[in-house]
DNA sequence: TCTGGGGTCCTAGGACCC
DNA sequence: TCTGGGGTCCTAGGACCC
């Protein structure tokens, strides 16, 4: 194998929980639970006892009735994360985050500097201890998917070095489930063939698996099991989507509620959007009906940060579903905004509602009765195209 | 197991264009 | 009257991850 084991996956143990126990002393040493219908999170007392992430609250606390269990503190979380990141990127610039309590670092380079991997690693945790007060765990590899693998087998509060020449024996007789990517259904249809491990996923032909699992799952699992991974960490990867959502338990909802609840999301998200500096193009409607099968409904528009123009659309779509969502019963409502872009340019000073063209044509007739007819075409053509940046105005003024 | 909330990526069909 | 191939965009659904 080539290259050196310079990529780090960094990942906070049992993060929300564990946060819990750092700010409330008397938490520590006793089974905790985050969430209440559902576990949002399990501390390692509570995962001894069986409790798992996702698992029902009520079969949670049959395994666990000592457990304590408290309600999310998203702030708190949020505030942990930040922290933490700011170790990370105080220790090398190229910092790709995963999620709110995971990241690859990459500390190639930085030998003279900071010394070895290994050494890098072992003061990142010593600093998260000392200074965020949590526990992280540490992989160190050739690519980040050993990385990843490492971390996770190294847990809890571990650090596991995977030197390029030992990458076979420490992956190949792992269960594919440790596969990133293979969730229940693939580790199923794995199973049936009699498949278990890596390794034994390995010895297949990638047209054999691509044929089973599918083209790009298929020959992205069947590199990963034969040791190949060449993604770089990437530092500049940004968010794609943004989103929210609400499960309604089973009670009927009257339509004004649902809208209701509709603006109350779209208000959440488009501010997000608006403090991210984004724009968005797809609104996707997300259902979930009484039976609980799942649904999106979407439309595309031009780039919007606009409260109102995503809740015009979100309206839309709601009301195309409303006769089905009366017959059927709805659980679930959420809404997506896809297609990001940064938002750069697309305010210039004259009030111009995106997506709005009505108020477009408004802003055109301002134009000409001060600059005349002239100066319309190009400001028009620019008008309409959503890479416009500032209002071409004529020279003078 | 009676089921949260935040995301990523892939597939597949149809519309539309050249 | 029947018949091309390639590319992009949109929509809907699904698997997976934390």
């Amino acid at each position: 194998m080539r290259g050196e084991a310079t990529v780090l996956h960094a990942d906070l143990d049992a993060f929300y929980a564990s946060v819990e126990q750092r700010d409330a002393p008397e938490l520590r040493g006793r089974p905790v639970i985050v969430g209440g219908g559902v576990v949002l999170a399990a501390s390692y007392e509570a995962k001894a006892r069986g409790v798992r992430t996702a698992m029902g609250g009520r079969q949670a606390r049959d395994l666990c009735p000592d457990a304590v269990v408290v309600p999310p503190r998203m702030e708190a979380y949020s505030a942990a994360s930040r922290a933490v990141f700011a170790i990370f990127r105080d220790t090398t610039p190229h910092v790709e985050g995963l999620s709110i309590d995971e990241a690859f670092l990459e500390v190639g380079g930085l030998r003279r500097l900071s010394g070895t991997p290994e050494e890098i690693a072992v003061r990142l945790r010593q600093r998260v201890r000392a200074e965020v007060g949590l526990a992280i765990s540490v992989g160190v590899a050739r690519t980040k998917f050993l990385a990843k693998v490492a971390s996770a087998v190294s847990k809890p509060d571990g650090l596991l070095i995977v030197e390029p020449d030992r990458e076979q024996s420490f992956l190949l007789p792992l269960p594919v489930e440790r596969l990133w990517g293979v969730g229940a259904v693939t580790a199923e249809k794995l199973h049936r063939l009699g498949i278990r491990t890596v390794g034994e996923l390995a010895e297949l032909e990638a047209a054999t698996a691509e044929r089973l699992l599918g083209r790009a799952a298929g020959a992205h699992l069947h590199a990963l099991a034969r040791l190949r991974d060449p993604r770089p960490v990437d530092s500049t990867r940004r968010r794609r989507s943004i989103g929210s959502q609400r499960a309604l338990g089973s009670r009927p909802r009257t339509a004004d509620e649902l809208d209701l609840i509709l603006t109350q999301i779209v208000d959440r998200l488009a501010r997000r959007l608006r403090e991210g500096g984004r724009v968005c193009r797809t609104v996707v409607l997300r259902l979930r009906f009484g039976d609980f099968v799942k649904a999106t409904r979407s439309h595309t528009v031009r780039p919007t940060d606009r409260t109102s123009v995503v809740l015009d659309v979100a309206r839309t779509l709601l009301a195309a579903a409303g006769p089905e969502i009366a017959e059927r019963g709805i659980t679930l409502i959420g809404l997506s905004l896809a297609q990001l872009s940064p938002a750069d340019g697309l305010h210039p000073e004259l009030p111009i509602e995106w997506g709005d063209d009505a108020g477009l044509d408004t802003v055109l007739d301002s134009v000409r009765q001060r600059f005349g007819a002239e100066s319309l075409s190009r400001a028009a053509q620019l008008g309409r195209d959503p890479g416009w940046s500032t209002p071409v105005l004529p020279e003078h003024e």
